[in-house]
DNA sequence: AGCACGCCGACT
DNA sequence: GTCGGCGTGCTC
């Protein structure tokens, strides 16, 4: 009976596709194998394996696959449902999942190659210009791609040109595949056994006395090996013999020495576990002990623990826990980079069993790290990484960690899928029947929200380690100190004192000032006229470092102007204030002490990041300002103040999250201060001091932040209380984007009623001259979420389908951040 | 998405 | 005349 494998391809397209395979093919195939496929007329694509059937389809004749490109499967059976639920969940294809998941060098592509038919006469004269050109080309080159042919003739247009070619049989068009893994290999020398009888090795010595320096290398090899001619790393005995390679190279065409290449990995750790021993104090142990034993009974645990209470000791016991009896264990963190001091820690407990996986990884670095999950070797039992993490090829999984769970980076933006790794990760859990445990002190909303509705296990932590004291939290009226004149700069007379006092007493301070929306731009004192960027809704907003105005959207960027473009007035000045401000203020007023300074700008470098914070943590520098980078997890033993130089500007955020994170922000970078015994202090500037979230950050009380926000989502129907879907329509004409988004609006009222909100044009509604325009869609929580994206999925067909609209490009994201 | 095909304006 | 722009349809 023929046989039929479904396919899914790395592209967002929403069906999978049907091959055929011979029989031997469907012996050898497994669900969650690559194949090569043709797919359109030209083009050879990567596909997974995600179903095999005896069913022919029934309006198109299926095409045989290419070839069958693994041994094993490359993903499991609850990958492929795990792909699926992501698909379906967050409105995207299982393609678009496909191209999260697997590390690009899996992805082969196919690329055409010309290349010339040796059995054909050529008769020049039948041939115009151009395809003598390339034949001409193909007989000295006998294989070029397209792209070599646009450039030779100059032209883009070259495909009816080689079609000719082929036509007349002079040429042949293939498609070939390239895979990009390359394993790195090492490269040992050993002496040819020919000479280890010793007569033999005089002999050989003889003979090399006219080639000193072949001589040396021999002479070397025997020096490093002991006598015991085993093999050596091709470097080493180089460098031994201070031998160039052409030397050795000699040797080994000589057959003196023979040439052996040993694959070796690029990942892991190669350090001696150091830190073996952790120790929960009591209040931890007790923790540890409710979240084991719920374990049991309840899938997912909410550890609510204070800044600095020792989360990661009750984490590390978990997976360890889970290692020991066999099991993969997932950390999953916000974002990598910050995160090198959790990395050494759980580096110097586990050694070798932890690998780092994350997206700046180069491709070969992260197939080997999948392949280790894949074969779930004893190197790869402790994965740790940020969100996509959660699409490795998990065996046999036992744990999953999500550390300050609170963060929205975990949600996945741009592109598809738009998923969230927290939400994702604990419906993988399931698949394994594995625990999770999320941890943060400032919970999300929605993760409090379950633990309180037992969906969630809560457990708390409110002693700091150590029983150092939560910090002292001032806050500062700015309107009163400005109405007083009593501010320099951005510096309340108290916050002076403050710094004064910590330098006083040799503390180190770190300075927050959040950059959204407050970047400095240019503005005209004449006209009130600002600077826009022509392909975006946007001012230019000023960078002292290059002197330019730029948009933060696109990258387009003028130099500084020094008169009004509208008006020609020579007034203008420069309005909001960034890190930057802060550090040349602080400079002025502080020159004797060191600045370090944090932000988007001053960790571009690779290693930019681990730098600043080395110097503070060396205490090179006194004072670190800096955005929000600075509340993720970073552990500062010496500061003794944490200034937030204006609250405001979180707090009146238009998003209904804005409350909910001015807290977790100010509570985490508070959290900064006082982590050894003497008590630390926290300074808010702001101009509403009575503002229920400052007061609450002030005392550091999350349940009656929480209790109110809650109060105020049920109120305005927001989550938890109810599900979001935004979709987000785009195109670059205006008016087309505007009939789109009405359309669209009409055709979801029809079914949710009240339920849709907008259209509506979001804060910058112009990106790289590209309109954009919102639709909400709020889902109760008695309404089925299945049933409901089901639907809105089929009005997206209906969309899709309407010409009109053809240029009309919409993106749904399911419970946006 | 990515590609081919086909229709149209702007130039050697 | 041809070249390349862009709108349209299709991919098992």
């Amino acid at each position: 009976m023929q046989q039929f494998v479904d396919l899914i391809f790395p592209i967002p397209l929403d069906n999978r596709f049907t091959y055929s395979i011979s029989s031997e093919e469907a012996d050898f195939l497994q669900l969650g194998m690559r194949v090569a496929a043709p797919f359109g007329k030209t083009k050879i694509y990567t596909g997974i394996v995600a179903h095999m059937h005896t069913s022919p389809p029934e309006i198109y004749e299926a095409k045989p696959i290419h070839q069958i490109l693994d041994e094993k499967p490359l993903l499991s059976e609850n990958q492929l449902k795990f792909w699926k639920w992501i698909a379906s969940y967050y409105l995207c294809t299982e393609g678009d999942v496909m191209r999260a998941a697997l590390p690009g060098a899996f992805m082969l592509e196919s690329e055409s190659i010309v290349s010339l038919n040796k059995s054909s006469e050529i008769n020049e004269s039948e041939l115009s210009d151009e395809q003598f050109l390339v034949v001409e080309a193909l007989e000295s080159q006998s294989s070029m791609k397209i792209q070599e042919i646009e450039a030779l003739l100059d032209k883009k247009r070259v495909l009816p040109i080689i079609n000719v070619l082929v036509d007349k049989n002079l040429i042949n068009l293939n498609q070939e595949i390239y895979e990009q893994f390359k394993a790195k290999e090492s490269r040992y020398v050993q002496l040819n056994p020919l000479y280890e009888a010793e007569a033999e090795m005089h002999r050989l010595l003889d003979e090399l006395s006219n080639a000193p320096k072949q001589r040396e290398i021999v002479m070397a090899y025997f020096s490093q090996t002991a006598g015991k001619k085993k093999k050596i790393k091709a470097k080493k005995l180089m460098k031994a013999a201070s031998a160039s390679s052409s030397i050795l190279k000699s040797l080994i065409e000589k057959n003196v020495f023979q040439e052996i290449y040993e694959e070796i990995g690029r990942v892991g750790f190669e350090g001696e576990i150091t830190n073996p021993e952790i120790n929960l104090n009591k209040i931890q142990q007790e923790a540890f002990n409710k979240i084991k034993s719920e374990f049991n009974q309840d899938q997912v645990c909410l550890l609510h623990g204070v800044t600095s209470s020792g989360k990661t000791e009750i984490y590390i016991r978990l997976i360890e826990e889970a290692v020991n009896k066999g099991k993969q264990a997932l950390y999953l963190l916000p974002e990598i980079a910050l995160t090198t001091q959790l990395i050494k820690r759980l580096q110097n407990y586990f050694g070798d069993k932890v690998l780092v996986y994350h997206s700046k990884y180069s491709v070969n670095e992260r197939v080997e790290v999948y392949r280790h999950v894949l074969q779930n070797s004893e190197k790869g039992k402790i994965i740790i990484g940020a969100r996509s993490c959660i699409f490795l090829p998990f065996q046999d999984l036992g744990l999953i960690v999500i550390d300050e769970e609170h963060e929205s980076t975990y949600k996945q933006y741009d592109p598809a899928p738009r998923y969230q790794a927290r939400d994702s990760a604990v419906v993988l859990a399931a698949l394994f029947k594995a625990n999770v445990i999320m941890g943060s002190a400032t919970p999300s909303l929605e993760s409090y929200y379950n633990a309180l509705h037992n969906k969630y296990t809560l457990v708390e932590l409110s002693k700091r380690f150590g029983n150092v004291l939560m910090p002292e939290v001032e806050v500062v009226d700015i309107k009163v100190a400005h109405r007083k004149k009593k501010m320099t700069g951005h510096f309340s007379e108290r916050l002076m004192q403050g710094i004064k006092e910590s330098l006083d007493e040799n503390e180190q301070i770190i300075l927050f000032q959040n950059r959204r929306g407050f970047s400095p731009i240019l503005e005209c004192n004449t006209c009130g006229h600002s600077p826009q960027c022509p392909n975006c809704d946007v001012s230019l907003t000023y960078h002292s470092g290059n002197n330019q105005l730029r948009c933060h959207y696109c990258g387009y960027h003028i130099a500084m102007q020094l008169s009004c473009m509208a008006c020609g007035s020579n007034e203008i000045s420069t309005k909001g204030f960034g890190t930057e401000q802060v550090e040349t203020e602080i400079k002025a007023l502080f020159p004797e002490v060191n600045v370090g300074r944090m932000d988007q700008d001053t960790t571009r470098g690779k290693y930019s990041y681990e730098k600043i914070i080395e110097a503070f943590e060396n205490q090179e520098t006194q004072i670190l300002i800096g955005t929000q980078m600075l509340t993720k997890g970073l552990d500062f033993r010496n500061v003794g103040l944490v200034g937030i130089m204006n609250a405001d500007n979180l707090l009146n955020f238009p998003d209904f999250r804005a409350h909910e994170r001015s807290f977790q922000l100010m509570l985490q970078v508070a959290g900064r201060s006082g982590r050894t015994q003497k008590r630390g202090k926290v300074l808010i500037q702001t101009y509403n001091p009575h503002h229920q979230i400052i007061q609450q950050v002030s005392v550091g009380d999350y349940k009656n932040m929480y209790k109110e926000q809650a109060e105020d989502r049920y109120q305005y129907q927001y989550p938890p209380y109810f599900r979001l879907i935004r979709l987000t329509l785009k195109c670059r004409d205006y008016s087309k984007t505007n009939e789109a988004a009405d359309w669209l609006a009409r055709a979801l009222e029809n079914v949710f009623g009240r339920y849709v909100l907008g259209p509506e044009f979001p804060p910058v509604s112009r990106i790289r001259n590209e309109y954009y325009k919102n639709i909400m869609i709020k889902i109760p929580q008695k309404q089925s979420l299945g049933k409901t994206k089901e639907v809105v999925r089929k009005i997206l067909n209906t969309f899709n389908a309407i010409g009109a609209f053809r240029s009309v490009r919409v993106i749904p994201n399911v419970d946006p951040q």
